[in-house]
RNA sequence: GGUUCCGUAGCUCAGCUGGAUAGAGCAACGCCCUUCUAAGGCGUGGGUCAAGCGUUCGAAUCGCUUCGGAAUCACCA
């Protein structure tokens, strides 16, 4: 049991003692002590007063003294106003410093074979274009969200739905073939998804000039877009696809896996992972099925026009549509299909979809649907909403050229690395340029996932690529040197034969304290971002948790501290917050480097 | 128009199951490298927590109203 579980115990215990009352220790306050004050936690009395019938200053003091007298780790108490401050004792620090060096993995609780199965969709990219900073934010929160959720003990599967048909992708290959003379990755040089894409802007180019044509001719907007010849090959197209037309479907695949290979590099550099991919193509047909199968159930009507739709009306929602009336289905039935298909694969306990707010009202109907169809995870899905990326001139448009490509800024993030690197100069040089562009890759990039997931995932962000990416202050490279700090004073530690098993002080300063106690919130911090799905909570922990090492860096000497107790206890401490900060940017699928 | 989300320092963001004098970073200015990594530390200035009303011992936090911004309400995905 925890210290803070230890005293909220203790609290209702001094309440019944005190008051005679029963006290929920849900509802009693205690928090950490504001720095301005002296001691660790402080308890809230205005709670209590009604009970006491006392003034706030008496009733902290009464219990104040019936804890000192029943806690051992508490050393003291104040009282100001209705706060009552308490005081752990150094030697309880000194022991949990101890007990957390003990264990392998601080903070995390693996899953065993009875934990829940959660299932994580994130990424879901269209293969018509390549990855852009929208969907660096949702992989790196997908990513960073399953091993939050893996770390509070459940079973985690990491899943990524493709979209890999319909008419995006059919105006990319028709571009291709009309203009791409035989152009592959491979004789271009180009990344096959930067290569798709490409044609994918080509196509809107030829049909722009063709509408405006069009238009000069005297066709109204509308008519012109009905009239367009390109569109129609294009929709031809898509025709021959759901046929099963042979050529269509041999480029189509071809084309698509020019595209997953430049998926994977951008995944892989990325650092985030799958352990199970769908792709639409499979999954909209076992859609159809699914919502034919409701039809007849009764959860859904057909309409005179043949089209199917679910009344929601009675859940505060309007009617959706599942069919169109020629048959074919929409984006809710594809993902009902892809829901039925995941639910025959694995038992899924919980469903967690990573994708944009602006598809809030898709997830709503969705989860009344896929209840309505028997899937017992169905209503407890959980749509983690994140907000949109904004540029300073406003949003992403593809079409205005304002997108930042995930493989662009990569690249820029390592080079502003290196350039960074160079200019601070000579603390690397003894090593290979190899292990070089390791560190400034991993700090490049710790600077892009930091930035993008120390956000609150809900709220829209700003992403100024000239400014916005910063090394100093609160960002990822500041979170790694002061990892590298600690790496570097545990060599020295050991180079200098300082034995960690010394590490019992008779006393600590309050700093050193201070680092304990927050090294001792690290698992409820883990456990709530697990409960809350919020990434952001971990990432500015391990800000706090290294700010305040870099001035207890700066406030204490620790290898030159001459008491050897003293000394090897603050290595110690040195060696665990490494190793929670380690653990916590793990979470967030950051590397730390070992020197920087 | 209906629904949902957001509004905290010049800028980017924390804080929100109600608690003490609202916190960081960036930007500006001043100090600290013969000292365990200066990608660092210390300091100064900077706030009507969008506005108003209510609930309460106590409101940035909860409720209502207003203003401002965004998303969504497609036989697009």
């Amino acid at each position: 049991m925890n210290i803070e579980a230890t005293l909220a115990q203790c609290v209702v215990e001094a309440v019944k003692s005190l008051y005679g009352a029963d006290f929920n220790a849900e509802k009693i306050q205690l928090q950490k002590t504001r720095k301005e004050f002296e001691g660790d936690f402080t308890l809230v009395v205005f709670p209590f007063l009604s009970l006491s019938k006392k003034r706030p200053e008496d009733t902290a003091q009464e219990i104040g003294e019936f804890l000192k007298n029943n806690v051992p780790a508490i050393s003291s108490f104040n009282v100001v106003k209705g706060f009552l401050n308490l005081a752990i004792s150094p030697s309880y620090w000194i022991g949990l410093l101890n007990e957390i060096e003990k264990e392998e993995q601080w903070g995390i609780t693996p899953a065993d074979e009875n934990s829940p199965l959660v299932m994580v969709e994130y990424s879901s990219p269209n293969t018509n274009k390549p990855l852009h900073l929208g969907h660096i934010r949702n992989n790196l929160l997908g990513y960073a969200l399953s091993n939050i959720i893996a770390a509070n003990g459940n079973k985690v599967v990491k899943t990524n739905i493709v979209n890999d048909r319909g008419i995006h992708i059919c105006k990319s290959m028709l571009a291709w073939q009309k203009w791409g003379e035989g152009e592959t990755p491979a004789s271009s040089g180009k990344k096959g998804d930067h290569l798709i894409g490409d044609y994918y802007v080509a196509f809107d180019k030829h049909y722009k000039e063709e509408l405006n044509e069009l238009m000069e001719k005297g066709l109204s907007k509308e008519e012109a877009e009905a009239a367009s010849p390109l569109m129609a090959e294009a929709r031809g197209m898509l025709v021959k696809w759901e046929a099963g037309d042979k050529e269509v479907r041999a480029l189509w695949e071809k084309m698509n896996n020019w595209v997953y290979e430049g998926f994977d590099e951008t995944y892989k550099r990325l650092g985030v992972d799958f352990d199970k991919i769908y792709y639409e193509s499979d999954t909209y047909l076992v859609g159809k099925e699914t919502v034919l199968g409701g039809l007849e159930k009764g959860i859904f009507y057909r309409r005179e026009d043949e089209s199917v739709w679910a009344d929601l009306t009675n859940d505060g929602l309007d009617e959706k549509l599942l069919l169109r009336s020629d048959g074919t289905s929409v984006y809710m039935t594809q993902d009902i299909g892809t829901a039925q298909l995941r639910f025959r694969d694995y038992p899924i306990d919980k469903m967690v979809y990573v994708v944009g707010n602006e598809q809030n009202y898709h997830f709503q109907v969705l989860s009344l649907l896929l209840d309505k169809l028997g899937f017992s995870w169905g209503k407890g899905l959980v749509h983690f909403s994140y907000g949109m990326v904004e540029l300073p001139e406003g949003k992403m448009k593809s079409r205005e050229g304002t997108v930042v490509d995930a493989d662009d800024l990569m690249d820029e993030m390592i080079r502003t690395a290196k350039e960074t690197s160079d200019e601070l100069g000579g603390k690397l040089n003894d090593l290979t340029a190899e292990e070089k562009a390791e560190i400034n890759r991993i700090i490049g990039l710790g600077a892009l996932k930091y930035f993008m997931l120390k956000v609150d995932a809900r709220k829209n962000m700003l992403f100024n690529p000239k400014e916005s990416i910063d090394f100093n202050g609160n960002t990822g490279p500041f979170i790694q040197y002061t990892y590298a700090r600690t790496r570097s004073i545990e060599r020295k530690a050991a180079e200098a034969g300082v034995k960690l098993e010394m590490a019992v002080p008779d006393s600590i300063s309050e700093k050193e304290c201070g680092l304990i106690r927050m090294l001792n919130e690290f698992p409820a911090i883990v456990k709530e971002a697990g409960t809350d799905y919020s990434p952001s909570d971990i990432a500015n922990y391990a800000y706090d948790l290294a700010k305040e090492y870099n001035q207890f860096y700066h406030d204490f000497s620790i290898l030159k501290e001459e008491n050897e107790a003293a000394k090897a206890f603050r290595v110690l401490l040195t060696r665990n917050v490494g190793k929670v900060i380690k653990t916590a940017m793990g979470l967030l699928g950051i590397e730390v480097p070992e020197r920087m």
